[in-house]
DNA sequence: TGATGAATTAATGTATACAGAAAATGTAAA
DNA sequence: TTTACATTTTCTGTATACATTAATTCATCA
């Protein structure tokens, strides 16, 4: 259909990718011919997903002109699960209080299981397949709404960094029981649904706060173990950067 | 200081009176050369204006290219208005629970007393005056959370379409008893302050929401008032396009 | 008359050229 | 050695040219 792939998008995704590897992490300003050349396009489109970078918050403008890649601090990511939490609880309450779509809820069942089956076996837990669903799931939470002003605010929070929790899956080995928190999660997300089910939107809504603090608990863990870490984890190197 | 106008800012702020005065409702794409000639810049800086105003809700992007004025329904305003207040509910919620600034709390004070002023004679409202410090007033109570992150949220959020009760202001002679409604807003706004005193978090946040909640009211008399009222409110011109 | 399709027109997406500002480099003086 | 200033270079912000794609017009045929 749409698939008419622009440079634009192409440099979105490439920039994306960039900024995520850390490699530009020296709060440096970004060179907009290096980067352009680097993307194989013009400085145009590149110019053009710097802005949505910046509107994402994963970039930063300069005062004197250009931008570099943003700078976080623990409570600005903090605050950013905190947020999280707030949308996608807005939009499972008012998928509650309004009813949600049975066609839709299906399909989230069917996610459900998919998640099961990636957490079967809990030593062997299957992340790729876990990170898939898992942001399949949470877009259909907003789907549920049937707002598509909480769809559209759902995608946004969920790309603010390190707002999930996958984001800490490559760090994992530094997060006791780490796996048992995915099972929990995966309990939270059945007791979301429920609620929406049952047609109990406090309840919903207080439920996903709750779920998306979870990702607190890895955020703390990681930033006592040092400094170290923080350089291997592509996101969190922008937050030693502060 | 940083007050170097560049054309990207004069094509923001042109581009987005322009389509507030509602002239390039009906639906059709946006020309961007034509505009471009009648703001007095190239394509380049309203192209960017574009991209933004996308990002803000108030033009959508069209598949074959180009965008228009986006187009609301009576839901996706309710929806806005909701959002708002579950942002800014969570603002006051993080600024009871973590402690206010005195300062800023003080500054709110001096705010509220000057909207005390302008609404002292209720059969003479200085409406002008209540617009400027009401924005004031919400933007402080951002500030009031200590979030960086919450306060570009609460600056989004009040951006959107009709979110705000100011958007009603000029319509007011269509809505019944719509004075005594400020004055009510008034109400609410030093209870939400004094939550914020009292460290109740909860309170704040419940108070928050329902204030946002009054817009709604207003929508629901503008909505009942036939399509005639549509075509006078500027941002409501873009509903009776649906 | 209505519909289908070719041809023309117009408009978007992209590249690039250019001007002006910021940063960097180098030189001279204290 | 360090500071201040001048010079050069680089880079951003903006305008514009170009190409490709969408819209429109017009002509032909059923």
């Amino acid at each position: 259909m749409s698939d008419r792939k622009t440079q634009f998008d192409k440099a979105l995704l490439g920039l994306r990718s960039l900024v995520m590897s850390g490699e530009f992490s020296g709060s440096a300003r970004l060179p907009e011919v290096a980067l352009s050349e680097r993307l194989g396009l013009s400085r145009t489109p590149l110019r053009q997903a710097m802005d949505h970078l910046v509107a994402e918050g994963l970039l930063e403008r300069i005062e004197t002109g250009g931008c570099r890649v943003a700078r976080f601090t623990l409570d600005d990511i903090n605050d950013a699960i905190e947020l999280r939490g707030v949308i996608e609880g807005t939009a499972v309450r008012l998928a509650a209080e309004r009813g949600a779509d049975p066609v839709a809820l299906a399909e989230v069942e069917r996610v459900l299981d998919r998640i099961d089956i990636a957490l079967k076996h809990p030593d062997h837990i299957d992340f790729d397949a876990y990170i898939v669903e898992n942001a399949s799931f949470h877009r259909l939470l907003a789907h549920l709404s049937g707002s598509q002003l909480m769809q559209r605010e759902a995608d946004r929070v969920s790309r603010l960094p390190l707002a999930s929790p996958s984001a800490f899956l490559r760090e994992q080995e530094l997060i006791p029981d780490f796996n048992a928190s995915l099972l929990r999660a995966q309990h939270q997300h059945r007791a979301i649904v429920e609620a929406i089910r049952a047609r109990e939107g406090a309840r919903a809504e207080y439920l996903a706060r709750e779920h998306a603090r979870l990702a607190r608990r890895n955020l703390d863990y990681l930033a006592n173990a040092g400094p170290g870490v923080a350089t291997r984890v592509p996101g969190l190197s922008l937050l030693s950067a502060e």
